[in-house]
DNA sequence: AATGAATGAGCATTCATTCAT
DNA sequence: TATGAATGAATGCTCATTCAT
């Protein structure tokens, strides 16, 4: 009460799905559950995103783009005359070794989509995002083939609770650049 | 009504979660949708199975034997001389092509498996089928590198509804066999 | 609480639904407040009928018998001898000076069978019921507009707020009985 | 957007009302609904007309009024020496052969002036017009019957769907005339 | 005068689970 | 052993209305 007037309330409500979604997952996400980690009332969840799937979407589309920039303000995979695999490798291994928040959340987007048709246009920026990034390292087929591996690796990693193994995934992805 | 001995009723019941997964996701799960799939009465369920999850291992390790069954059938995977990279690529094409349950259902559970640990066992099992078929024809790294290509080709297939390129996975697929 | 086991809870909600509809028409009829009527959790309103419009059906159908019943009862309309238009114009006067409730709710039915194709058949056996009723002093078509012409001078009584005018209803009757 | 001065605003707004509750019924009158269709800010709903019951008067008053012009257009129940049962008949075919919008909107106001007492004045209007017009070929209470006995027959129509008899019409009519 | 934002109450419905039989 | 009945909690969503601008 007596926040009548808060012009950022839509920004925080997608901030806190994040949250939620980090620590409960898709299926935790509700309008109640994003409510309260907003601190707003359940109407204005509804006000601000009339479905779940909007809000969803508004959500996993700011977590993309929070770690596009990320790579951006790395410079990460801008070195022409770098080693594509290994900095990948890399890459991936900072982004499994941190909070995995992030990539769970990731994961959980791009396995959601598989049955809410929604998300899909979400889940296929990310893949065109990274596919293009590496294309301009080499070929847009070895890009997206690279995307694949990626991918695969992480599933792995998170599914069976291996932890990430650089060298291996090294390479492979050499394997697959060349 | 009039069927109270009904010794194979545990099993229709599993057999009724698979479609209901295969039709509805995993969310779409309940006692109630397996109940009326099954055609048995509500109580039913949650006595042959006291939790959801506890339905949910028994239904997704059943698919899993399912999807081993289809390849020992063939001979999938066993001709030493055959070339690896196509005939996976040609099995993917098979199991894309047709009825898409299967594909859903395996990647359904990863998603789950994501979340729940009670499922990661299951998971991890599905992965390892496959990797140890095929370390058969190559060494244990390949194979477990193939079979995170062969996941992330498929994510790519059913989130971005692109039409499976079986020219384009025999291709990067026999860039990582050798 | 503590009344777990209570073999007539199906029956006391129909009646419950029946006087919350009297009391405050179809559009007051939620689950919340028949649970409240009939003093049993909101859950079991919906266990014993899935959807308002089952319990709206089910509530409207006995309101019909007992409509039916009290008519029975009287042996009205049976005396082939008397008078057909002056005995329903009688009739009608005794049903519209009592408790309105009955009458009320026999027209919110009618009415909101309108828009709601669920309630259609109840409507038409009210209608049927009684039409064939009159067709054993008449004939079927005589019948059938008879019917219609309680329903309008009913109407114009409920809606104008007007007293009913027996004398008029009996003259205008005894136009359609010849 | 830029729509900030627009005079007719008030009336476009009733006129979208007719449309809504002509699609959806009086229960599906909201200003939400109503906004939509009229293509304004929910504000303005809110703004023009304090109260739903407010604005619904005023759509059902626009509705009848409308309905008095397509009468008078047509020098309708004006020839006093037709055949007033034939003529009555058959404008009774063309209203229930068209659109029905206008017909079924009519008895929502019925069904809904049963349960609001704001509504009552509207509905007695509705009948007493017809009514008036009718007394000008008959006298006052046959003209009152007649009106009954069209809302009865109307009604039959519209519930049981069966199709609308125009010779069943003209004959119980004519009985009522004489 | 006009409106976008906000909100608290309410809704139908679904559900996992418990329990008496 | 099996199951129909029961129930409390939760969910997505809609809404009339209020209010600050």
């Amino acid at each position: 009460m007596a926040r009548r007037h808060d012009p950022e309330r839509r920004g925080r409500i997608v901030e806190a799905a994040i949250r939620v979604v980090g620590a409960k997952g898709i299926a935790g996400l509700t309008h109640r559950s994003v409510a309260a980690e907003a601190d707003v009332p359940l109407g204005s969840t509804t006000y601000h995103f009339a479905t779940l799937d909007e809000l969803l979407v508004a959500a996993l589309r700011q977590a993309n783009e929070g770690f596009a920039k990320v790579l951006v303000s790395r410079g990460a995979l801008e070195d022409t005359r770098a080693d594509l695999a290994a900095e990948l490798a890399g890459l991936l291994g900072e982004w499994l070794a941190g909070d995995r928040t992030g990539v769970e959340l990731e994961y959980e987007l791009y396995l959601a989509a598989l049955r809410r048709p929604a998300l899909r246009p979400v889940a296929a920026e990310w893949c065109e995002d990274l596919a293009e990034r590496l294309a301009r390292r080499t070929d847009p087929l070895t890009a997206r083939a690279l995307v694949a591996l990626v991918d695969g690796i992480c599933l792995q990693v998170l599914l069976t609770g291996a932890s990430y193994d650089e060298e291996y995934a090294r390479e492979v992805l050499a394997r697959v650049v060349r």
